[in-house]
DNA sequence: ACCTGAACACCGTTCAAGT
DNA sequence: ACCTGAACACCGTTCAAGT
């Protein structure tokens, strides 16, 4: 709360968006709620925004930029390069939980298309012709929105987990095969990423 | 508009917020709209579901029923068997395109539970091992939910396409390799999905 | 057991009005 | 150019009351 005297801008309005999604959530952006943590009056935000909607593009493109390490700019290994590309990415995501959920309805701003770029050149660098990259964009795209809106979704509390595997184990009569794969109870979710990953790289392009 | 002469029950509710959902999209969905629908006093309804998100949970349950082929028990080729199973439950979720974006955030219900069991039967006969089961349902349901979000929320109407093409080309300069890739414009969904979950399989289970 | 209307505590947004 | 409060048209849900 320490907005109370400064004058409204675009650029303190994203940095508050963002901080009160994180405090709140996705149902916890109220435009009052906004106003006030900037210290403004509850409708001054509509001068700069128009919209609600427009509010949540601004927190959505804001969280994807892509603070690229300037060192790295091309590794031995494509491979490595991709994955590494992919794993910033959720992880930018897993930052703000409410992130991923809101990316796949909205258009696409301009840092997630820096991202995507960034993903084509290393793939047709690594010499995925222009025909196929539209396929392996879009599965990686699948397989990373996929994994992270789970995982934000899913990342259960103790207490919920506990919850989970009783219920699942009730069920075991129903479900025994989802029971011995443990499905909701193993917790090593950048594990899986990473193996899930790997197998739809393999895919992509096989390892000589 | 033919419900108002009975009564109340589960099932109509049911059938009713499911047609108010693929008239309305999710954000058309009121509780006093419902009611209306059903013939019903506005506020009859929280005798029978609790809240509001009660709604949404037998809402995307119902809508993910599994009607099994009764023929199709099991076929000589797994992999044709795991295709069929995914693209049934993708073809079922964009029936309702509101249901996709809904899965990963609700509890699932005991339909997607059928789903994954029969999935992960499937992937156990194929010769998946226990150890590596975990892994392998998730990044198919990973790929699933991913693809089916995106495409149920992006799928442009004619004039969108036009417009998104016009700003994709405007910034061309931007973005050279997505241009390339023709991201926005190809629209066979259908058969990207095909391409991209067979590069998936291929790498969780290669073929001889 | 099942349904209802009135009422409460909210929302997003418009708009005329202020500086 | 930038901000404001009052007001409008909604929401989900509670609750006492009806049959």
């Amino acid at each position: 709360m320490d907005h109370e005297d400064r004058q409204l801008s675009l650029e303190r309005i994203v940095v508050t968006v963002v901080e009160l999604l994180h405090a709140e959530g996705v149902d916890g952006l109220k435009m009052r709620r906004l106003a006030d943590r900037l210290g403004a009056g509850a409708m001054s935000l509509y001068w700069h925004v128009g919209n609600k909607e427009a509010v949540f593009d601004l927190a959505l493109d804001s969280v994807l930029e892509y603070r690229a390490p300037p060192g790295i700019v091309a590794s031995e290994d494509w491979r490595e390069d991709i994955v590494h590309i992919l794993e910033d990415w959720r992880a930018g995501m897993l930052r703000h939980p409410w992130s991923a959920s809101l990316l796949p309805r909205r258009a696409l701003g301009p840092n997630i298309l820096s991202r995507l770029e960034l993903l084509s050149k290393t793939l047709s660098g690594a010499g995925v012709t222009d025909a196929d990259l539209n396929v392996a964009i879009w599965s990686l795209w699948n397989y990373v929105i996929g994994a992270t809106i789970t995982r934000a979704n899913f990342d259960l509390s103790d207490d919920d987990r506990a919850a989970a595997q009783q219920r699942l184990t009730g069920l075991s009569q129903h479900y025994p095969t989802i029971e011995r794969s443990r499905l909701l109870l193993d917790n090593d979710w950048d594990g899986a990423f990473r193996k899930g990953l790997d197998f739809l790289l393999d895919g992509l392009a096989p390892r000589p």
